[in-house]
DNA sequence: AAAGATATGTGCAAATTGCACATATATGGA
DNA sequence: TCCATATATGTGCAATTTGCACATATCTTT
């Protein structure tokens, strides 16, 4: 989300709220603080009309990131469809 | 693994090394005996010809859990290849 | 007899997570 | 005007989870 444009934490949240997914707020808001600290994103403050937002978009290495995450989730869906493939194996066999 | 016959921790343990994911003795083993206080796998010793095993198997309470787990990695594998296309809509775009 | 592989487990510190609360601004209604 | 509510970010602390180091025991090989 942080990938697709400038938004803030409770953007985030509400938007997974809307997906069914329920995030704690404080962990968002740390683990965003802490992808600043490791400079994969950054934020500026965005005041008036409501409360002011922390905006946050990608850095170059941010970018980077999410390239090499990619890769990584390409290997965990390949290892999910084992698993499942697997299981699928098991109740047949039982 | 314990849904594909009688296996020890150290067994799977070897076969997780063998598949290059190395997993923390103290864990895997604590795993099993909280699957075994969950009613999910049950155990027995095996002795003779080296240390003695605890082979588990699955109880039919694990058989179904494995059963609605299928379901739940099915569901995790959909949102992992949304994620995966939607960085790739990203890196095209930007 | 000693070393190493096999096998299971525990204690404790470190890291992570969830829950409750604190703070502040703007908006809408009584 | 005043109060409740939605918006928005954050912290403190307890509870949970995890990793690391160690303890224990058996069998095999040198």
């Amino acid at each position: 989300m942080v990938a697709e444009g400038p938004v803030h934490g409770y953007e985030i949240l509400s938007r997974l709220h809307n997906m069914g997914r329920e995030v704690n707020p404080g962990s968002l808001y740390r683990s965003l603080r802490m992808l600043e600290a490791q400079g994969l994103v950054e934020s500026r403050w965005s005041v008036g009309g409501g409360p002011a937002r922390r905006l946050y978009r990608l850095t170059p290495e941010g970018w980077s990131y999410l390239k090499s995450l990619k890769g990584l989730l390409e290997g965990e869906k390949v290892l999910l469809e084992r698993v499942i493939k697997r299981i699928e194996m098991l109740e047949k066999r039982r």
